[in-house]
DNA sequence: CATTTCGAAAAAATCGATATTTTTCAAAAG
DNA sequence: CTTTTGAAAAATATCGATTTTTTCGAAATG
């Protein structure tokens, strides 16, 4: 008792929430890999793998299989695996271990409403307080976005889950200038799971909608011209939207009512 | 490649989020001890710790250190440090280990209108949805704070940590009846950073003021009154008033400047 | 004298193996 | 036919030890 430790504020430490290096299993394999630790490669991976729907909701993940189909020790896959439970991507019961979490129509409900509270807010922060680097930020994630809503139309299977990422970076853009962590940090948890379900509805049916393509041409331009109430508006409607799609997958897929049998890896 | 599994819906999978067993380190050491994993153990005692401020801001966590201090093995330390990670309360950086995550005014202030932000929602959802369990649990919660904040004048240090479980508890009862569980998980993520800030500007001065006594009773009656927009402004200034303590003290603190030596353990 | 290089010591990350618990499955009892 | 019981099997949780990386001071270099 008594051991005497001085904290230094040395270089970045990470907050909980990572960057999001988008997802990167589906293509090829090749990692960025920079010095990442391999708890954070297993999380990285698992992570993608449950929103892509490689592991599919209510699966279990037995730690051994895993151990031997990714060729990581068992306990930093239980460490990853104990991250992705505080990011609500899987559960854990007492001594049972550990399954994907289960999808619901009413936990899609809760998840969309919640991103639009949050998102929203964080759109409106950020257009108060964005200065000109937010700006250029926003255009050119939209540019890069849009590019890809062209091809996307050609080859779906190719380039959906580029579009995903160039996705995920707009909507991160648009609120990037917004001051508060916090914010920022629970819409990340939200957009994760609004992702989920859009990928998951994707597996089958072809989704994206011109519709949607526009609607982020509407939310640039009202965020450029500053008009919050205008953009929290449109934003909240494109969340709204893009939910429906999922909804209506989810709903088809629960008529026949089948036991739920899942590929783990 | 190509495993299968089935899976089923056996018994509880916990959600991230723990019921919130209330802090239990500084009294005496009796845990509840049900059929609780090393894990959560080594969980629940760290982040009761670090709420209590028995872990200091920007304490390193070594985990042999915490190995021979706790007598659990180094890798469910790791696993529950992991999970504090996702919790907001510890920070990890590549490969130098964790901390205790530091404070500083803008995260109090963040923290302070998210909490704001989030459990005025919360608030206002339970008054609609409340069931006459919920009215039943409201008015339990409270009771059981009343009577600890009238001894609490008498011997604020046998009661203080009480009167924190009385008090968390009351506000969760007041909102158990939102029907987001997401909005819920995310308000237990502000209160506690938010509790953190509290207790550690409890660690000198006697704070909990009498005015938040009569709060408390403000919000109650205006919950049981079903006058949702009354009772989310008297929680939003409930809120605020209670976090201009931890301010106070947060500024008195820095004005000497000192390096950041802590005790660990 | 400042800066870089080097190496020993400390700390963190990772792995393999063991101990415990849960689940399974079938036989026996009600 | 359903429920209970109990042993075998599977899976989980936990630990100790090894490997890898970083830290920090001292010596060497410009």
């Amino acid at each position: 008792m008594g051991v005497r430790a001085v904290a230094r504020n040395r270089r970045s430490w990470d907050e909980g929430a990572r960057p999001d290096p988008a997802a990167k299993t589906a293509p090829g394999e090749a990692a960025p890999e920079s010095a990442k630790t391999v708890v954070e490669f297993a999380y990285d991976r698992m992570r993608s793998d449950i929103l892509c729907g490689n592991l599919r909701p209510e699966t279990k993940l037995r730690v051994d299989k895993l151990h031997e189909e990714y060729g990581i020790g068992v306990n930093s896959l239980r460490e990853a695996l104990a991250r992705l439970t505080m990011d609500g991507l899987v559960l854990t019961s007492g001594k049972r271990g550990f399954i994907v979490k289960p999808t619901s129509l009413t936990d899609l409900k809760d998840i969309t409403e919640m991103r639009q509270f949050l998102e929203c807010r964080a759109l409106a922060q950020a257009i108060e307080a964005g200065d000109l680097d937010w700006e250029g930020r926003v255009v050119a994630a939209y540019h890069k976005l849009s590019r890809v809503e062209e091809k996307l139309n050609d080859d779906q299977a190719r380039w959906g889950l580029e579009w995903e990422n160039r996705n995920r970076e707009f909507h991160s853009a648009l609120i990037s200038a917004c001051p508060s962590p916090w914010l920022l940090q629970f819409q990340r948890v939200m957009y994760n799971q609004s992702q989920r379900y859009r990928m998951l509805s994707l597996v089958e049916t072809s989704i994206p909608r011109d519709a949607t393509f526009r609607e982020h041409k509407l939310i640039l331009e009202a965020a450029l011209e500053r008009d919050a109430p205008r953009a929290t508006e449109l934003l909240a409607h494109h969340i709204v939207k893009g939910a429906q799609d999922s909804t209506a997958h989810f709903l088809a897929k629960d008529k026949p009512r089948r036991k739920a049998v899942q590929r783990v890896g």
